[in-house]
RNA sequence: GCGGAUGUGGUGAAAUGGUAGACACGCAUGCCUUAGGAGCAUGUGCCGCAAGGCGUGGGGGUUCGACUCCCUUCAUCCGCACCA
């Protein structure tokens, strides 16, 4: 290498560019984000922020250091960027530290942010730490006790007495959202179910609104999730009358227009009337209700699973024909969802083709797909058709005829059109200690009083005892536990916590004014800020924190809080990175990306993090290629350091240089906007091959080597923050190269004159030639004539067909 | 079972229906050395000495031309899962 050109330049030395940075940037606070700057339009873009585990591993760094380029790129383009950065901080790792190890939890959760944010620094990310937020903090709970007591107020939160899912190694209780597969998200433990009174967010209420999404820019996966979670469909509900009884059943059904195929009905085990009616009079019922609430969540879910049943003594009638059918109990009609009830017509439904067999019930089609009347079924027929066996509505299409039956029940008024959901309401409350305490009170008689403003926030005492017991430890403190209330008298506590979804319902609205005392978020700079510009996390959210944060929203534009609809105006998942094949976690499987920083620099680890591929895909964790971006590092900092010398000028180069350097701002600034990052850094490693070529040849102007070196600083800063400033001061510039503006590029200086002409026969490429643009077809044919390479393809042949995409290619199709 | 995504060299990966494999890693050969991040040069999809042929999970199709569009099938991953 020409090392004697390059005299008196300092060998890369990533810790010491790094270490001199990251203080110049907090000692001049270049962060630091006003709320407003005139002339530049905000920009908020926000990370999810992490829960205080206490290291910052691979899997971080491949969440932040992305995310925190695209905060950069984002200035670059001329917005005043938010980009703020918290600690999710309540939650069950704090507790269980203390448990195991005897450590305070908020001393354990405190230490452990201190760590992390050092470690955020050390990566260079552009945070502006005076909005940090950390909510354990009284400081910022206490809104959230200020919002559920107005949530209560409104009939958004409210205390039930329920089956709720139990997780019995973390000894809480946990909302549906939190159970995936029958086992509780956080712990792996199977759940089981439990009656307990637990406090509700009324999220049903806002099911519809959450389901429109069209004005969101989120990946379609995340949507199409939350669709199928609160899981909307449209039917009706039916009432059968019991025979001989003044009681009816009610059954909810998407497929009215089989109404007149029902030859029975099923009850969930849990079905109130099983208890009105004393249905369990009968050993048979007794037995099989005893039997199934013997098996687990897991089993009686399972779709693999024999669907059984048990005849009752009862029957029902058919209000659309008075047919008397039977009712059986059966395991796999689930009580929480619709009316608990269904009706069974085993010609259409699979479920209840299955069962009827098994049982011997009758099979009545009703839907026939050709109109005829007597069809041996070996499956539910589930598609359209047309009515048969069906009474006046025989020969009409089933669509038709779902809206007419419809209709005819609402009429004879023995049921109505009905929408359900799955969702279910949010449960909040959880049983154990480092949480928000939820701000209620009871007197003797259990009647719930919400604790006064005044008297907020209902601060979490520090206790010793954290043992998780299926009570919350706060039951335990007796100085907690009542309260003298001036109006009132003693009042009991609530001594459940809230669920940690709750802090990150809001966290984003309180970083646009963390300061506020009085308030939770300051009105007038949460709608400046809001919404969300460009939301970036991991889909492992879809159904819970973003479901949660949407509903929050609403609710706090219903309260008057807020004047817009959506937390999070775009959003984007990154890939899930592995290690060893199993996801990287504090916990189970740590990846500690320290011994790489101190090795190869921050920005090496960055850029490498963003070169390996595209964000959104992730994969399986290799530092193998972390050298190539190394070498790169080094090759641009020999660049910038390079005495450039002017020799032999040439027009030729100058203008190659430029239209090399035009192409590649197009392509960094299209990509970087895409969240492109891999094939912005290649472009940006083609620039630089490029430039480390003529930089000896000297046949460009000083002044035009100077001018690819700052574009190249530039395009290069969001990614390796700390060595494209170190190489910019060099440049002899005082401004940090991160208050700069992206350069820009023209279209027409892209433009060559010339272009590789593609000569393919039959589609195959035979020949390329470098051609003058716009060159006219006799010169091109002219070309292909005295073509040795051609030749063998086509003599002899004859060309029947030739297609010619001016500027780009010729086909010659020859038989 | 349903829904979605993905499938390209030894590896990570690129490619508005128009040169498949950019950019890197690795490897090979050579040069140079102030042993550093070494650097530089050349090569590197597969088969073949070559000419040439074959190549984007498999099979079909549309097209002058398909990694790209359509059908079908397989594999992997991710969601959901008795939703009535």
């Amino acid at each position: 290498m020409l090392k004697e050109e390059n005299s008196n330049s300092e060998p890369y030395k990533p810790s010491d560019v790094e270490k001199k940075w990251q203080d110049i940037w907090k000692k001049e606070d270049i962060y630091k984000t006003s709320d407003s700057v005139e002339s530049k339009k905000n920009w908020y873009a926000l990370s999810m922020f992490p829960y205080p585990s206490g290291d910052l591993h691979i899997g971080h760094w491949f969440a932040f250091a992305p995310a925190d380029a695209h905060a950069r790129f984002k200035r670059l383009e001329g917005y005043n960027v938010m980009h703020p950065q918290g600690f999710d901080a309540f939650g069950l790792p704090a507790e269980n530290a203390a448990i195991k190890r005897n450590i305070n939890p908020k001393k354990w959760t405190f230490d452990n942010i201190q760590n992390m944010q050092k470690q955020f620094d050390m990566m260079g990310n552009s945070y502006d730490w005076s909005r940090k937020l950390v909510t354990c903090t009284p400081d910022y709970y206490k809104w959230n006790q200020k919002f559920f007591i107005e949530m209560y107020k409104n009939k958004l939160a409210y205390r039930k007495n329920g089956p709720v899912w139990w997780d019995p190694v973390d000894q809480t209780t946990l909302a549906n959202e939190q159970v995936v597969d029958g086992k509780s998200e956080r712990s792996g433990a199977e759940v089981i179910k439990k009656m307990m009174p637990q406090w509700y967010f009324k999220i049903t209420d806002y099911a519809e609104e959450l389901l429109n999404m069209d004005d969101l820019e989120w990946p379609e996966k995340i949507k199409q999730m939350q669709k199928n979670w609160i899981g909307k469909s449209e039917g009706g509900t039916i009432d059968f009358q019991i025979e001989g009884s003044s009681e009816k059943i009610s059954t909810f059904t998407t497929r009215i227009d089989t109404l007149f195929g029902v030859t029975f009905l099923v009850l969930a085990p849990e079905h109130p009337a099983i208890k009105k009616l004393n249905l369990e009079k009968n050993d048979d019922v007794k037995n099989y209700i005893l039997n199934s609430q013997k098996l687990s969540e897991i089993d009686r879910t399972s779709t693999v699973r024999e669907k059984t049943g048990v005849k009752t003594d009862i029957y029902c009638i058919n209000p659309i024909n008075q047919e008397k059918i039977p009712v059986f109990i059966g395991d796999y009609v689930l009580a929480s969802y619709g009316t608990g009830a269904v009706m069974g017509v085993p010609a259409h439904d699979q479920r209840d083709f299955i069962f009827a067999k098994k049982y011997n019930l009758q099979i009545r089609l009703v839907i026939s797909p050709d109109g005829s009347h007597n069809i041996e079924l070996n499956n539910a027929y589930t598609d359209n058709g047309t009515l048969v066996n069906s009474g006046d509505f025989d020969g009409m299409n089933n669509t038709e005829a779902k809206i007419n039956i419809a209709n005819l029940i609402e009429n004879k008024n023995v049921g109505k059109k009905t929408i359900t959901y799955h969702i279910r309401d949010w449960l909040i409350s959880r049983q154990r200690y480092w949480g928000t305490p939820i701000p209620m009170f009871y007197d003797e008689n259990d009647e719930i009083i919400p604790v006064d403003e005044e008297f907020l926030p209902v601060v979490l005492p520090d206790v010793k005892e954290f043992m998780p017991t299926g009570q919350s430890p706060l039951t335990l403190d007796e100085n907690f536990l009542y309260f003298d209330h001036p109006k009132f008298g003693r009042l009991r506590r609530e001594t459940d916590t809230m669920d940690t979804f709750m802090d990150s319902s809001w966290y984003h609205l309180r970083f646009t004014s963390p300061g506020e005392l009085d308030s939770p978020f300051d009105r007038q700079k949460v709608n400046n800020w809001s919404p969300v510009d460009q939301y970036m996390g991991g889909a492992e959210h879809a159904v819970m924190h973003l479901l949660y944060a949407r509903f929050f929203n609403k609710v706090l534009r219903d309260l008057g809080y807020l004047n817009f609809d959506e937390p999070y105006k775009r959003l984007f998942n990154q890939g899930v990175m592995l290690a060893r094949h199993m996801k990287i976690s504090k916990r189970n499987n740590p990846l500690n990306p320290e011994p790489l920083v101190k090795q190869y620099g921050a920005d090496s680890v960055r850029a490498y993090l963003m070169f390996l591929g595209p964000w959104d895909r992730g994969g399986d964790w290799s530092d193998s290629g972390i050298n190539g971006v190394y070498r790169w590092l080094h090759r641009i900092w020999d660049l910038a350091n390079f005495k450039y010398k002017e020799k032999d000028l040439d027009k030729e180069e100058s203008k190659n240089l430029i239209q090399i350097s035009n192409i590649t701002t197009k392509n960094v600034l299209h990509d970087m906007n895409n969240f492109k990052y891999n094939t912005t850094i290649a472009s940006l490693m083609e620039y630089t091959n490029f430039l480390s070529k003529i930089r000896s040849n000297g046949r460009v102007s000083k002044s035009d080597w100077i001018d690819a070196l700052k574009r190249l600083l530039i395009h290069l800063s969001p990614i390796c923050p700390h060595i494209s400033e170190e190489l910019w001061e060099k440049l002899g510039h005082k401004n940090s190269v991160h208050l700069q503006q992206n350069p820009t590029y023209t279209e027409n200086l892209i433009e060559k004159s010339s272009f590789t002409l593609i000569i393919q026969v039959n589609g195959k490429l035979r020949d390329q030639v470098e051609m003058q643009k716009n060159t006219n077809i006799e010169e091109i044919k002219s070309y292909l004539n005295q073509s040795e390479k051609l030749k063998k393809y086509i003599s002899g042949k004859e060309i029947i067909k030739e297609i010619y995409i001016e500027n780009k290619l010729i086909n010659l199709v020859v038989r």
